[in-house]
DNA sequence: GTTATATATGTAACCGATTTTATGATCCAT
DNA sequence: ATGGATCATAAAATCGGTTACATATATAAC
């Protein structure tokens, strides 16, 4: 099989028929004798041949590819729903093109300008800030707006989003966070946030504020650490934390890197947690779950948010006309050693 | 910016030239006058022309795109690697065509049909398994080898293989971690081994034996634990070790999955790295890291061997017949608190 | 002043498929 | 027998670029 490419032309030739009766068999349509569709077919099969995608694409002047756009793929929770988007591409036989943004808006720029001129069926789109929060991101959203190519945003919901999304309830998941937190025996919490330009993160504070104040509590400002979702700055705000004289008997930290920074932290501090002090974080870290180490988590299932994602945006593509679609994933509240401890 | 995409014949006409010219002007090909240039480019400008990347691939049959085939982005260690890809394919501006074989043979040959009718400028590969140990490995093997298209193997290096790969050196890495594991005082050792069907696995059991040899001391057979390079598994055959009435002083685990299913054990049995006994393993773990846990391991950077792949093969592109390139990453053994304790 | 060379642009073929249109048969039904 | 479906295939246009070749003018060299 080794040498010159085949060709529908030299496929046709072969068969002594014209190009369009070998695309006619290829893709089933208009009529083929029964023995034309043999001989072709049994050309196609000896010869190895395969149809050149680049020139399907260019006549048909659509392609099999989704572009996926996420922030920070090293990122569990990220490399999760990525795991999730190219199961469901294997299944629906798409092609992903994936562009790794590293929270830089240029690079995003780039990858839409890149998909856009590929002529992508869709994009799974993971923004890395809430664009409606700069005057550049601004910019980027009305251009996207301009844009005729179908878009599903991955964990973000920024006001006025055209969009289909796939979405946590973050105010709830926190809310949630809170009581189960009340319910163990904490009274006194304090909060590690995430970046306050991002709505995930103003709702994860606020349901927990609202959470506590229904168990009869008040978040005090004091009590809230305001962070940036990495785990740098989450560790700084916790030695900080730590270093008061009244700790805190639980904190909530807004995701995984936030989680992090807590714990080196405790570390560095000689905590332990589940004793010092209890931890509830959103996303589950498994390593903290083999080593059993008392962690409770909003456990949210990021692999089925990557699955969801590309279905929305399969179902978009088929419907373009209907109304816009926001997915909820489902979360679970894990409370795992969290009991205010006597300790304390 | 609304409304129909502008073709190059658009462009052409209302600069009143030949697409010809216009397409001299993108490319910087052949002569174009200054003037004529201007008004072009500001043509281009003004309407926001981009060419199809689809009719740009058909004409010049060649792409802007180089496949990644790994058998799974949920772990670590590939997600890593996907990071340093996605890191240099911004900056020589390569688009990903992404997929995750999820250790499954028929997703990877799907996979490089769908790119071998791409016109991918090249693959970055990572083997599900070590092709050359299975009747189906050898076929895709050989079917490879026909293949026109640059490949670089990441991980893997089975005989005879003709491609550009990035490797660690397996029998080195582990020779080393049984010395330096040697040297903190640890005498009797035991091994999780990974998948023996793969070359990397057999090499890192070589070359730890080889390390205890020349210590003077003899890895025994009942000493080796025969797995899978899974969680299950090693956790499996963890147990087994921990129920044994004489411990190991030290285990070597072969990977990550490795060291999390012994770390579940380890959790199961209520006993304490460092303390009933050490532990070094392949790969670095940040949340043991960061949780100040005392586990020593190979440091080994894939973020680079992610970067060195697309290098090789962006090498490998620019000249096709230059000699096989075999990029050795370099590696550290990293000691954490691996003397043999008192306590035992 | 002619010839060679550099500059500037247009024409048309080409990449490899799809798709519209056209053209013959064949098969019925009337 | 004839008009109208149904079936089968071919020819040619098309998708949106690139590129080899042709042509024309300006400039330089002899």
């Amino acid at each position: 099989m080794a040498g010159r490419v085949i060709t529908i032309k030299d496929v046709a030739e072969m068969a002594g028929v014209s190009k369009a009766t070998v695309s006619r068999v290829m893709n089933n349509s208009g009529y083929v004798a029964a023995e034309t569709r043999r001989k072709i077919e049994n050309i196609m099969e000896t010869y190895d041949y395969m149809p050149s995608t680049l020139a399907v694409n260019l006549s048909k002047q659509e392609t099999k590819v989704v572009g996926v756009v996420l922030p920070e793929i090293e990122n569990t929770f990220y490399s999760d729903i990525l795991h999730g988007i190219t199961q469901v591409a294997d299944e629906l036989d798409l092609s992903l093109v994936l562009f790794d943004t590293q929270n830089n808006l240029e690079r995003e720029k780039k990858a839409f300008r890149v998909l856009q001129q590929q002529k992508v069926r869709g994009i799974i789109l993971g923004p890395s800030v809430d664009y409606p929060e700069t005057e550049e991101g601004r910019e980027l959203l009305a251009r996207l707006k301009e844009y005729s190519v179908p878009i599903v945003i991955i964990d973000r919901d920024f006001a006025n989003m055209p969009w289909d999304a796939v979405l946590y309830e973050n105010y709830q998941c926190s809310y949630q966070a809170a009581l189960e937190l009340y319910k163990a025996g904490n009274r006194k919490m304090a909060v590690i946030t995430g970046d306050m330009d991002m709505k995930i993160s103003r709702d994860r504070l606020e349901g927990f504020r609202k959470g506590l104040e229904d168990c009869g509590l008040t978040l005090q400002e004091e009590d809230i650490y305001y962070g940036d979702f990495l785990i740098k700055r989450s560790y700084e705000l916790s030695m900080e934390l730590l270093s008061r004289k009244e700790l805190p008997d639980a904190v909530y930290t807004s995701n995984n890197q936030t989680t992090l920074g807590f714990l080196k932290a405790m570390n560095e501090k000689r905590m332990v947690i589940g004793e010092d002090i209890a931890l509830m974080g959103n996303d589950r870290i498994e390593t903290l779950d083999i080593l059993g180490i008392p962690f409770s988590c909003v456990y949210r299932d990021n692999y089925e948010m990557g699955r969801m994602a590309l279905r929305l945006l399969q179902e978009r593509v088929k419907h373009p006309k209907k109304a816009r679609n926001i997915c909820m994933i489902p979360y679970q509240v894990k409370l795992k050693g969290s009991e205010k401890r006597k300790k304390k």
